[in-house]
DNA sequence: TCGGGCTTTTTTGGATACAAAGCGGCTTGT
DNA sequence: ACAAGCCGCTTTGTATCCAAAAAAGCCCGA
């Protein structure tokens, strides 16, 4: 019932800064870091955090072996806290246990990273479905109701500013945080944030993909509407109809995906460097 | 592609011994372990292995604290392989992190473990869908007949002794991994595999739990029917039969689960001590 | 007798020292 | 000149040491 944790990470990049929420799983210890920064937790927590940053900031290229010495003199700290971000990185799936020891930064296939999205969509579409058996809370379900209000307020506006855009994306990732809290179980709570933990699966992961593009603000229109038909769904207990508009909301993801391989100059996302091309 | 690792537990019990087939997720280096000890591999591999076992045979009762220094002296290794193992553990969801270090033995509500069958059925049920749309491998069909073929000679005698039983354990467990590898998706068959590393929430876990009792071959007989109706499904790629049907095959696993609970004396499942009863 | 504060002890987190194993480069012999 | 073997360096795995923090216990005072 209780979910670990989001970090908000500021990521400024040449067109457009964008803040992007980066779901961080299992930080171990919640040492309620609220601030974006590392302080006053471990060293441990720290370093997976900065090595985190690091690969997805594309400061680690894809398929290089990480050795713990080299973080030790990037990070500075000793091997032992590095050694267990390694760890968890690796368990987490950024990073790969070469065979004789050692990790590897991963590059994921773009079915690979296809695959990470329906696996989300059908976690959140279990969430969904659960949430309508089961009944939500009342209070989560006015939390998400007032959620969606406010991007229906940031919708209004005719042009999208980097600043409206960037209130869409928290509030998306809000609204997803809402819905798996609803299903009120930790046991999928879980299992869907690791899910978004891979690089391009989250919820909010390809949102800012064509920040610039006409056609924004059109696809974010379709996707609140697949989030008031969500929310209706749940609210009144149609558990079938919610699972199938989840599953199919993912698929926004999806087609952003595509977007973000065929155009990988427009592409400023964090992560998508790891994506292997195949052609 | 390549899947980690299967590990064969032959776990005594007071009145029937049986073969459960526990599935041990990221063994972090696949040392190629292949008989049942813990030999030339890591000393952190040794570590996850014992405690394991010690917390699923209840030799560490749920809810208590387990101290690095206990597990030295219990162990018999340094306390850095156990940190490992038990960080390991940690995010397997077998120990709960304190929240100022330390970790103890969780505890399962049995909503929670439900939840977990619920997730692996769901997840199954992905990859039957995923196999069906994107077409098994011919090669992976035709071993998941043969596999069936093998559950039904073992079904057509009239009494199953306990060597049937543990056979349609193995056969039953072989044909679940088939059918996850069948999605072609390393991302789906990780998590899958995660979801039955749940302590009573692999395909096999609850199978042994009513050994004994007259009604146990009318079960397998039909969780058989469904395993056929699922293996036709996918090969006529009907994928979202084939999806509904493995969601409902994972039901069996949940009746099973309320069997054990409300018969607790017969519960032979290794795990089952974990699960808190409410009553 | 009870409560609060201080001290001691236990326990984890981090650092480092040490050993073993893999990889590469170098040398030497044919 | 090429190949094979040897040596050394790098890197991980393991053990141990140190410090800090939390918990438990104890003592003193009210």
């Amino acid at each position: 019932m209780r979910f670990i944790g989001f970090y908000v990470y500021i990521v400024a990049f040449t067109p457009v800064s964008l803040v992007f929420w980066i779901c961080m799983p299992n930080p171990a210890n919640p040492p309620a870091t609220r601030n974006g920064a590392e302080e006053g937790s471990s060293q441990a927590v720290k370093a997976q955090q900065r090595l985190r940053e690091l690969i997805l900031a594309g400061a680690l290229s894809a398929g290089t072996r990480i050795t713990e010495l080299a973080m030790v003199d990037r990070l500075g700290m000793s091997r032992t806290p590095i050694r267990a971000a390694l760890m968890r990185l690796g368990q987490e799936g950024l990073l790969l246990a070469l065979p004789h020891g050692g990790y590897a930064v991963r590059t994921f296939s773009e079915r690979e990273v296809a695959d990470a999205i329906e696996l989300r969509g059908t976690l959140e579409g279990l969430a969904a479905r659960l949430a309508a058996e089961r009944g939500a809370a009342p209070a989560l379900l006015s939390q998400a109701d007032h959620c969606l209000e406010q991007i229906d307020r940031i919708l209004r506006q005719e042009g999208l500013d980097d600043e409206a855009f960037s209130g869409y994306v928290r509030l998306n990732a809000q609204f997803h945080q809402l819905l798996s809290d609803m299903a009120g179980s930790s046991v999928l709570a879980r299992e869907i944030e690791r899910a978004c933990s891979w690089p391009c699966a989250s919820p909010s992961g390809f949102v800012g993909v064509q920040a610039h593009k006409p056609g924004v603000r059109d696809t974010l229109v379709v996707a609140q509407h697949q989030h008031r038909q969500v929310l209706q769904a749940i609210a009144q207990r149609e558990a079938g109809r919610a699972e199938a508009l989840v599953r199919e909301h993912s698929r926004i993801a999806r087609q952003h995906l595509s977007l973000a391989l065929q155009h990988p100059q427009h592409a400023a996302t964090p992560g998508v460097q790891l994506i292997r091309q195949k052609g």
